[in-house]
RNA sequence: GCGGGCGUAGUCCAACGGUAGAGACAGAGGACUUAAAAUCCUUCCAGUGUGGGUUCGAUCCCCACCGCCCGCACCA
């Protein structure tokens, strides 16, 4: 057999054809994917003899075409996969399709086509690019959010959410397009206007459903405290995004006034109640209902109104803004002095965070105290820093710690304790109570669409909001629709719209607005695990396969994707669709890093792709015109600095896009794409080749008993345990960069090994057989190639993962440096197992050691077993 | 403004508080070749952003500053 082979190497590699002279991945890689195919290889067994593992990763919007961020992505998670797999794991690797959303129906209207044939040519389009990737995923549970048999499902869940109370109906202010006739995200309102229109955009309250989310803010709050397998910097994201605040809501009287019926009250919300005697106003949001009810009372309110209205709400601007306020005239009581102070409308304060109203305590918040200073308001400071009885505030507010002074029978407390008492005394005058406030809005999800979930309710004139009967399920989005004429066409889609009510039969109308497209992946991972259930879930799937024990995917879903998944599991498990152990249902979460690359710029300014550029040294041309070569950034078809993976693919193969997308940079960070760097991944994959091949002759059969190993077969079988040892600690670590790394030495010591006779034969049959075993999860098809021409038995894929024997991980000797006061001045070799003493013997015994210290006693000898001595003289 | 991350050779990156260098890319020289490609061998280069502190010893821990990146942001 081996001989043969060698044979037809050495014509191959004379004549240049026939067998392969240089790996040929166009061949090889479609071969092992009809054999994984063919075996169902990765098919999830639902096998209670193995621990079970479910790996996951984002899984893709159908745009079309896949971009890099999908390969770096999905080779990562196939590294996971097909790892677990190999030790032994009963592994859920699945994948499908985020299928509904705008581009949709943005495409519909452009091409004139309709949205769901628009999705499903895309998916089925970028089916055919992930399938050339060779990922180890479950093909036969793919779905997609589109298909009716997975909207049902939600619908379903939607009807249950609704009947346990997890679901209300509120008016909301949104973003309305007047000439699409739709609601605008908020990205997609620039400079006022909307984004495909450039109309300019309107407030409009609409009544919506919401998802009440902020019910279990406190739990999903204090849970993140245990996803310990969460990256630190998501869970951070996640509690300021939820931004839990304590304070005290508290209600002032208004003196009594022309404007307003005697007795109202003005109720506003602080976190710190303790500044209460350094109250210098009030302020009220430009949009509070007292504002409104004033505007046309009071003169000049109207016109300061509508300029708050003007500065628009976006972020930045805002924060930059100067503050600006009202006299309203009207004055509230302060409710330990009597004192009346001014309420004013506020240009700086939220409607929609607190009550929309403040007390402002100047001394001891900034912005408080810029607005005081700006309308000659009082400012009196209630919190000294320690020690400081004559403080005063000029220009800076003080929010530091201290004793609390002007302020009455709060005097000399501490602030916590002037806190707690603060919001007692309110609380027995029945003036407020204490309140927990939270950042977090309720999850709106109603979507003036089509191409999403229909929300299951028709509206009847006798019954009010009835859900639609579960067996009627799915409300269908209707195929004859037309997007010729702006706005939702199930708005103008007659024979859908009118229906019967489900209750009492009379003539209803249905809900035509749709779910937005995160209620569709905040469950996904359960489907998966019964993707073809006539009920969202199978409990004893999901209780088998949940949590996900590790989810990957971009930062950019740390918080909403997220969060929306962890309130959706709660929902799920109170309605009964899983259980309680999976409300988090994600274990673990790796956040990947971006794609980058270099962009070039043509010298009129425009941006130029990367297959139009020559770089030449230190700078690049187009068609022999100079280029700007720009900053590296994110890949992105605006900047056009994108590679296409299925041209990668095409010419480098899989693996070669699979190998260098996991190299150099931690999986966290960055990658940059370089052209060098896949031609590097390239010469990487034909050198594991090559040397495979031409070790063929000499290598004992597959599975040969070992003969006595020594010498040179040794080391080298040493270099392989220790690469099993450590790439397998690295990549269960996620730090697949240094597992490549691994490997390269590896295949640099195979490279190198000048053993002879057959204890080495047997070593470098181990190590190539390792080599294969040990990049399998990176480049399968390369490995299964390989692990076919040593004459292995069986497919790799089904092969174990390796492990590593001890006694060769560790070596005998080991070379210590010796420092003297901390510099390096020598080193010594002794055995690895040395006690300290003998060491330190040594080491005090090494001539340069004794020609330091000249015959002086050191003052200290610091040995480290196995990794220094510090001698200090 | 608040919170977090990063800063090491020309580049990407490694180094339980312990010899600054694992690996890759790029560069240089050489071998093979009619030549090129491919391959192989050899090899130059830095002392860790800056300044302090802790330590026998700091790339690593602490403090301050500089630079870059990310998140949140008038949140009462």
């Amino acid at each position: 057999m081996a001989s043969a082979l060698s044979e037809r190497r050495l014509l191959s590699s004379r004549t240049e054809c026939a067998h392969m002279a240089r790996y040929d991945a166009s061949k090889v890689e479609p071969k092992w994917r009809a054999v994984w195919e063919d075996r169902a290889s990765f098919a999830a067994g639902d096998d209670p003899d193995k621990p079970k593992y479910y790996v996951l990763e984002m899984f893709p919007y159908p745009s079309g075409r896949i971009h890099m961020g999908h390969v770096r992505n999905y080779a990562m998670g196939d590294v996971v996969a097909r790892v677990k797999r190999a030790q032994g794991f009963d592994v859920l690797h699945p994948m499908g399709w985020d299928a509904f959303g705008m581009p949709a129906e943005n495409a519909a209207m452009e091409r004139k086509t309709h949205p769901g044939t628009w999705t499903y040519a895309n998916i089925d389009a970028m089916r055919g690019q992930l399938k050339l990737m060779g990922l180890s995923l479950d093909w036969s549970r793919e779905f997609a959010t589109c298909d009716p048999e997975y909207y049902a499902q939600q619908q379903s869940m939607f009807i249950d959410f609704l009947d346990a109370g997890l679901l209300t109906r509120r008016n909301a202010t949104v973003n309305w397009d007047p000439v699409d006739m739709t609601v605008l995200a908020n990205e997609q309102v620039i400079d006022g206007k909307g984004w495909r229109s450039g109309a300019v955009v309107e407030k409009r309250d609409l009544t919506q459903w919401f998802f009440r989310i902020t019910d279990v803010a406190d739990e999903l709050l204090s849970a993140i405290d245990t996803l310990e397998g969460w990256p630190e910097k998501v869970r951070t994201m996640q509690r300021n995004w939820i931004g839990k605040s304590e304070g005290l809501q508290m209600r002032f009287d208004i003196a009594e006034n022309d404007l307003l019926p005697d007795g109202e009250q003005l109720e506003v919300y602080t976190t710190r109640p303790d500044t209460l005697y350094g109250m210098g106003f009030a302020a009220i949001s430009p949009d509070h209902p007292l504002a409104k009810a004033l505007d046309s009372k009071v003169p000049g309110l109207d016109a300061f109104r509508a300029e708050c209205k003007a500065m628009g709400t976006s972020e930045e601007a805002l924060e930059k803004a100067e503050k600006k306020g009202f006299d309203t005239g009207l004055q509230v009581r302060h409710p330990f002095t009597d004192e009346l102070f001014p309420v004013y409308v506020a240009n700086f304060i939220l409607m929609d965070y607190g009550t929309g109203a403040v007390f402002g305590c100047a001394a001891h918040d900034q912005r408080d105290l810029d607005f005081a200073r700006k309308y000659g308001l009082k400012v009196l400071p209630v919190v000294a820093p320690e020690g400081d009885a004559a403080f005063t505030v000029e220009a800076e507010a003080y929010t530091g710690p201290g004793m609390m002074i002007n302020s009455d029978f709060l005097n000399g407390m501490e602030i916590e304790a002037a806190k707690q008492t603060v919001a007692d005394r309110i609380a027995e005058r029945g003036m407020g109570e204490k309140k927990t406030n939270y950042r977090l809005r309720d999850w709106g999800i109603s979507r003036q669409r089509y191409w999403g979930c229909p929300i299951p309710v028709v509206h009847c004139e006798s019954c009010g909001i009835v859900p639609e009967k579960k067996e009627n399920l799915p409300v269908r989005l209707p195929d004859d629709v037309s997007f010729d004429k702006p706005g939702n066409p199930l708005e103008r889609h007659e024979t859908w719209k009118n229906v019967p009510c489900p209750a009492c039969g009379k003539d209803a109308t249905r809900e035509t607005d749709t779910m937005d497209t995160f209620v569709d992946s905040s469950w996904y991972f359960a489907r998966f695990c019964s993707p073809r259930a006539g009920t969202p879930t199978e409990r004893d799937k999901v209780d088998r396969w949940l949590p996900v024990d590790q989810y990957i995917g971009g930062i950019e879903h740390a918080i909403l994707h997220l969060l929306y998944s962890r309130f959706f599991a709660r929902a799920m498990a109170k309605t009964g669709h899983l259980s309680e152990a999976s409300i988090e249902p994600f274990k673990a979460l790796f956040t990947q890093g971006m794609v980058t690359h270099e962009t070039y710029q043509s010298e009129d300014g425009k941006w130029l792709s990367p297959d139009e550029v020559e770089r030449t040294g230190n700078g690049a041309t187009a068609n022999g015109k100079p280029v700007t070569v720009g900053p590296i950034i994110k890949m992105s078809k605006s900047k056009r600095n994108t590679v296409d993976p299925e041209a990668i693919i095409a010419g480098y193969g899989a693996d070669c896009a699979r190998w260098f997308m996991l190299s150099d940079s931690p999986p966290e960070r960055d990658v940059e794409w370089t052209e060098a760097g896949v031609e590097g991944a390239a010469r990487h994959i034909q050198r594991v080749w090559r040397l495979t091949e031409e070790a063929l002759d000499r290598l004992p059969a597959h599975g040969a008993p070992a003969p006595d190993i020594d010498g040179a077969a040794l080391d080298l079988r040493k270099v392989t345990h220790k690469t099993i040892k450590a790439a397998t600690e690295d990549i269960a670590a996620f730090r697949f960069n240094k597992a490549v790394a691994r490997l390269y030495e590896l295949t640099n010591a195979v490279a190198g090994f000048k053993g002879t006779g057959a204890a080495a034969d047997w070593a470098l049959r181990e190590a190539l057989e390792t080599l294969a075993k040990l990049m399998a999860p990176m480049t399968p098809h390369l490995a299964e190639e390989c692990w076919a021409t040593l004459g292995c038995d069986g497919i790799l894929a089904d092969t174990a993962w390796p492990e590593a024997e001890d006694a060769l991980t560790v070596d005998d000797l080991v070379t210590l440096p010796i420092q003297i006061n901390g510099k390096r001045r020598a080193e010594i070799q002794v055995a690895a197992d040395a006690s300290k003493d003998d060491v330190e013997a040594i080491a005090l015994a090494e001539p340069e050691v004794v020609k330091f210290l000249d015959g002086a006693t050191p003052k200290k000898i610091i040995v480290v077993p196995g990794r220094i001595v510090n001698v200090v003289v």
